[in-house]
DNA sequence: AGTGATCGCTGACTAAAGTCAGAGAATGTC
DNA sequence: GACATTCTCTGACTTTAGTCAGCGATCACT
C-alpha cells in the first residue's frame, strides 16, 4: 500500500494477470465485431443490450454505460426512428423518462443474444467435455475472485442508509434462523444508541464498518469501544448471494486493525447457537471461549481474544 | 456443429462465458480508461505499446493491430511528430519500412507499462495471499483452455512451407534427445516422397496435418495411408511452448477420424524408446505393441490399433 | 532496360463517438 | 407565485477511427 515500487513476488502474478487481460480482450473484440454484424453501430447494439425488457430510467443508462446525456438522447432518437425503442415520461416525475424495448426491439434484442450465444458455443465446440468442465470451472474462479477483489470495506456512521439497510437483512435473517425468533428490540435495548458520541461521555463509541460491492452493500460488521482496553464484535453480517467468498474474514480482520489502532488489548463477541458459520469462523481466528458477559437474551456463546500491540 | 439449437447441456456452460466476458470485459474497459489518461487517443497508445524496444516492420504492425495501411502510417506520423517514434527503411528491403520507439518514447512506454501494472496490482492489493494464488491460476487455467479452443487443426501439402517447417523443428527436437542422434536422410529413405500422389499408383497417399495456434503453426501429424486397409501414424509433434495442452490427442483424434473416413480398418506406428510421453499418449488411446513392421533404424517400440466403422 | 508487383504515403472522404452550451418543461421550496 | 433546481433534448461542434483510390519509390524477373 504505502510503497508504489513491485515487488518480485508481485511481479509474476502481474504478468500472469497481464497476459490474461490481452487474451481475453481478443476474445470481447471478437465479441463487439460479432455485434457489429447487425450493421449498427456499437453504441446503438451496446444499448439495445443494456435495456431490460422492461425498461430503464435514462438516468440509470447513462451512469450505466457512462454515457453524456446530449449522446444518449441521441441514441434512444436513432433507436426509435428504427422503431426499436419508445421512451415516454416516468409515472411520478415527468422530467424523468423511461425507455422501453418495442416488440420488434425485443426481437432485435434476442438477435443479439443469439449471436453472443454462438460466439460462446464456437469456444465450446472445440474443447472436449473435460477441457469444457475446466474453462468454465476456471471463470467461476477467476469471477469469483475479481468480485472479492473489487469489495470495499468502508467505515460510515451507524445510522446511515447503508447501515441500516444491512441490519434490516441482518435481523431478518436472524428471525429465520434463531429456533426462538429474533426481536430487534429486545436485543437494541442493551445496546447504546448509534451516533457519534461526544468525547469524555461514557456512551461506547461504535465503528460500523460496511462491505460494498460495485457501490451495493453486501455486508456488515461493527465495533463496540466499551473502554480504552475492551472492544467488542458485533453485527457482522453477509449477504447470501455473496457467501462464500470470505468476506466474513475480511470484516473481522478490518475490524481488529481499527481496534488494535485505538490500542484495544482484548475483543470480545457473543452468538447465538444456530450460527454454526459464525462460530466457526471466530474459533478459526483465534477466539476461544470465555464466561458470560452480558444478558444478550440471544447469546449462547461468548468468545474473546487477545491482541497483541501494533507492529 | 450440425445443429444451430442450444442444447439445455450447452446453455449453462454459455451463461457462464457470458457473465464472464461481461465482468472481464468491465476490467478491461477500465485498463482502456488509465490508458487515455496520458491524453492519447487509443489507437496511437496502443501502438506505442504494441512497438517492441527493437522496433518492428510497418507490416507486421498492420496485421496485428488489423490497421488499414493509410490509417497507420497517419498514426506513425503523429507519433514521430510527437518525437515517440521514427521509421526507416529496412535493411534488406528499401520498399519496406520498419518503426522503432526513441528514447522519448521508450520512457512513455515504459508509463503505459506502469499503468498497467498500476491496475494489476490494484486488483491484487485487495486479495490475502491465498485468494491471490487462487486468482492468477484459475487465469492461468482460462488462458490455457482459450488457447486450446484456439488451436485449429488444417489439412495441408506435405510440402508447403508451414509443413516443412514443423518438420524441421520435429527432427532437430529428435536429434537432441534420441540417444543415437537422428540423420533426417537415413530416416527418410524409407519414406516416400511427398506430394499428392497419382491415383492408382502404388506410391502411398499422405495426409499432413497442421496444428495452427492464431495462424501460427504450433504442431503437425501424418497419416500414411498404406493400402485400403492399414494406415501408419507419422510425425506427431508439438512445439514446446504448447505442450500439455492435449493438442497431440487433438491431432490423433483427427488423424483416426480421416483414417475411419478412408474405411481403413488398421492403424500402426513406431516410435523411439527416448519419446516416453509419445508412448504414454499412444497407449493411453487404445494402441498395443505388435510386432516390428518396418525396418526404421530410429524405432524401438511399434504399436497398432484396430479401428471400429464410422458411427 | 522494361514490366509488373509490392510497399508505404498522401489526399479526400465518411461514420461514429463524444462534448458543451443553452432551451424548455416539470418539480420542489420559500 | 417567484425562484432555483432537475431532467432531457437539440444544435453546433471536435476528435477519433476507419476506408479508398491513386502516386511514387523500390524490387524481382526477364
Amino acid at each position: 500500500m504505502s510503497t508504489h515500487a513491485i515487488s518480485p513476488d508481485d511481479a509474476a502474478d502481474i504478468a500472469q494477470i497481464r497476459r490474461f487481460n490481452r487474451l481475453v480482450s481478443q476474445r470481447i473484440g471478437a465479441l463487439d465485431q460479432s455485434y457489429l454484424q447487425r450493421g449498427r453501430p456499437l453504441g446503438e447494439a451496446r444499448l439495445i443490450f443494456e435495456l431490460a425488457p422492461d425498461g430503464a430510467d435514462l438516468r440509470l443508462l447513462r451512469t450505466r454505460l457512462g454515457l453524456d446525456s446530449g449522446y444518449l438522447s441521441r441514441l434512444l432518437r436513432s433507436l426509435e426512428r428504427q422503431g426499436l425503442v419508445v421512451v415516454d415520461a416516468a409515472d411520478d416525475d415527468a422530467r424523468q423518462r423511461r425507455a422501453r424495448l418495442t416488440a420488434k426491439g425485443a426481437e432485435e434484442r434476442a438477435v443479439y443474444d443469439l449471436l453472443s450465444d454462438r460466439l460462446a458455443q464456437s469456444l465450446l465446440a472445440s474443447l472436449s467435455a473435460r477441457e469444457r468442465a475446466r474453462l468454465t470451472a476456471a471463470m467461476a474462479e477467476v469471477e469469483r475472485m475479481l468480485r472479492v477483489a473489487s469489495v470495499e470495506l468502508r467505515l460510515v456512521p451507524a445510522d446511515s442508509a447503508d447501515a441500516l439497510g444491512c441490519l434490516d437483512s441482518y435481523f431478518a435473517e436472524l428471525a429465520r434462523r434463531f429456533d426462538d425468533g429474533f426481536d430487534p428490540s429486545k436485543h437494541q435495548a442493551h445496546a447504546p444508541a448509534p451516533g457519534t458520541p461526544t468525547p469524555g461521555s461514557h456512551i461506547p463509541e461504535t465503528l460500523f464498518l460496511v462491505a460494498y460491492s460495485d457501490a451495493l452493500p453486501i455486508g456488515c460488521g461493527a465495533l463496540l469501544i466499551e473502554d480504552a482496553e475492551v472492544g467488542e464484535i458485533k453485527r457482522v453480517w453477509v449477504a447470501p448471494v455473496a457467501r462464500g467468498l470470505g468476506i466474513a474474514r475480511k470484516l473481522l480482520h478490518r475490524l481488529e486493525d481499527l481496534a488494535r489502532q485505538r490500542g484495544l488489548a482484548m475483543l470480545r463477541l457473543d452468538t447465538n447457537r444456530a450460527l454454526a458459520e459464525a462460530q466457526a469462523l471466530y474459533r478459526s481466528e483465534g477466539y476461544e471461549p470465555i464466561a458470560r458477559y452480558n444478558d444478550n437474551p440471544y447469546a449462547h456463546h461468548w468468545f474473546g481474544k487477545r491482541l497483541e500491540a501494533e507492529a
